[in-house]
DNA sequence: CGCTGGCACTCAAACTAAAAGAGTGCTAAC
DNA sequence: GTTAGCACTCTTTTAGTTTGAGTGCCAGCG
């Protein structure tokens, strides 16, 4: 037990391969046919059987044919899928619509997402990412309105937050302009928190002499950092329809489970960053999520960013069923395309 | 024909009340029974017969009960629907969940669907404003990167957008800071298009003897405003699960109509603005959206904003066996209470 | 010992038939 | 104008039957 024979995962392919693309439980005849098998269906069965003793198939029923189990598709993921090149037709798509200038952070994630679900029957999803980790490039305070300020708080990525707050002092715009650049001047490859922590540091060292501008920006500091826990980390989906396409979800419960998951898409942004910091491209398959609403959905999604840096996920959310060997390759090559894209 | 009679009235609206309540077709039988009619089944039947003929009712198949035609709740909503009072606990929660301080415009618009999609068992819906249409307090920009500017725009109502263009000289941000300062100073309750045109009158009269800075602003405007069709009217929608839990939706087929008439936000933003400047509160049955896809839904909706300027409409979408007569007050009541809370 | 053919068995899906139930339209009588 | 009665229609439900795909197991063969 345990290992499985060559027979064995020939046969286990062979399952799998007709499953993605029939969606139906296989039998031993069918297989016995089709494939390039010269056995019976009876040794078939017989292979099958010792299969679903191990765990990698299971039926429906008594009497219908077998289907892989999650630990099936791993297994196929990890060991037998080979991988397809992406097709001409998807590259050029990608070079039309993703691989063009520039633009916010959020269209260029909004463009992977879209590009994810026109190239594919699944859900385009992209993990935005944590503002709280994003190196500043910018920050800068507009007045608003007596003591509310708006400060609009640029990363080097490109992702633009504004955050709204309120000042102890009635500040001027003037006096806002000179702590905004006061700040800027300080700010060199630091996270917000990293800023924050600068700004307490030098006013800790007060070797600043404790100067009125200098006064300004720490008053500034103190309300704006307080309002930082202003988290924006939110995933985005596209292409939602995509799913009512596939058979599995023609039963309604099935449907509303993966509906509602999307809706509350903390559980999404959960799975999606739960194992982050691991490899660059992953495969997440059924209950593996550990969300009982997505467990009959895959993702594939790859990690995406600067070269120093990682930014977020970008992947599809599909059927268990899903044709792999097509989606892992290209999911790695959006994921390369928006990369490079949020490199200049 | 045409005109009814007061007992046609009558056997309509009892019709129409319980099949709002009970989703079935209703028989004449039912009618005698529950109602306080004191006539018989067949007697119904000839009156429900006629109410058919003029096409307020018709029958999914010939034996089985009547069901209200779009044109028979249209009658409903105009003549009979009583309002019902909003219920305590409606008011308790817009008090607690919207009736709160403050808040960028997005953030106010995002309670008020949120709220309704907790309230109801609809689908919370509001139309952004035309960001086009609406009168600028401020606009600030940003450097970014070499000539590469961030515009920060600020209305009154406390909608920000960020426009993201590249001007045509290098300016410094102390520059960008004297111009947005000049401009500022400039618009007093003009929209973004007023802005433009003034901008360019005051060139024309050139009054200001082509000084540095204006000659910067000048420079600074063409750019941006070459990019200000830059469009984010939009509509945000929360609480689509709740349609997956009526009868009417069971059919995946009309499911999907609905969904991607919401994945389309294009064409509800149409239905939405489509009467706009009209009535204050509006009702949509069914077809009269003239949108295929929604052909099985109504829209309550109504007109929110400040008190000299609509902004957009909030309401619900759901099926067009609808609870109207409590829906309408509430959606009134809470597109009242988020226009109030815009006001300040 | 591995493979295969054969056979009995199971189970879901498809089909058929019959019955039940709800409701209608129509007519004749009140 | 209203009603009771009746024949008729059509959906829904139930049950029973058949079909077909597939399995498990056993005995025999190389």
């Amino acid at each position: 037990m345990g290992i499985l024979s060559a027979r064995q995962i020939k046969v286990l392919q062979a399952v799998i391969v007709v499953y993605i693309h029939s969606g139906e439980p296989v039998g031993s005849r069918t297989l016995s046919r089709s494939s390039a098998f010269q056995l019976s269906p009876a040794t078939l069965r017989n292979v099958m059987a010792d299969l679903e003793d191990e765990g990698f198939l299971c039926q429906p029923h008594t009497s219908a044919g077998r289907i892989p189990t999650d630990q099936g598709f791993r297994f196929y993921v990890n060991n037998l899928a080979g991988m397809a090149a992406v097709s001409p037709a998807a590259r050029l798509h990608v070079r039309e619509h993703l691989e063009v200038v520039g633009g916010r952070l959020e269209e260029v994630l909004h463009d992977g997402v879209l590009t994810l679900a026109q190239l594919t029957p699944y859900v385009g999803v992209v993990s935005m990412p944590d503002f709280r980790q994003m190196i500043i490039r910018h920050i800068r305070f507009v007045k608003l309105h007596e003591r509310r300020i708006l400060a609009v708080v640029v990363s080097v990525s490109g992702a633009v937050q504004n955050v709204l707050f309120d000042s102890d002092t009635n500040f001027s715009q003037d006096q806002l302009n000179h702590s905004s650049n006061y700040l800027n001047a300080l700010l060199g490859d630091l996270t917000l928190s990293g800023i924050k922590r600068k700004v307490l540091q030098e006013m800790a060292s007060d070797k600043r002499g404790y100067d009125e501008l200098f006064k300004q920006v720490l008053a500034l500091s103190k309300s704006f950092f307080a309002k930082d826990p202003e988290q924006q980390s939110d995933v985005m989906l596209d292409g939602k329809l995509n799913l009512l396409e596939h058979p599995e979800f023609a039963d309604v419960e099935r449907m509303k489970n993966i509906f509602r998951a999307f809706e509350e898409k903390g559980s999404i942004l959960k799975i999606l960053d739960g194992a982050l910091g691991g490899e660059q491209l992953r495969v997440i398959i059924g209950s593996e999520s550990c969300c009982e609403d997505m467990r009959h959905c895959s993702l594939v999604t790859a990690e995406y960013g600067r070269v120093d840096r990682t930014l977020g996920q970008i992947g599809v959310i599909g059927p268990t069923r899903m044709d792999y060997s097509r989606i892992i390759p290209l999911v790695n090559y959006i994921a390369d395309a928006m990369s490079r894209r949020l490199q200049n």
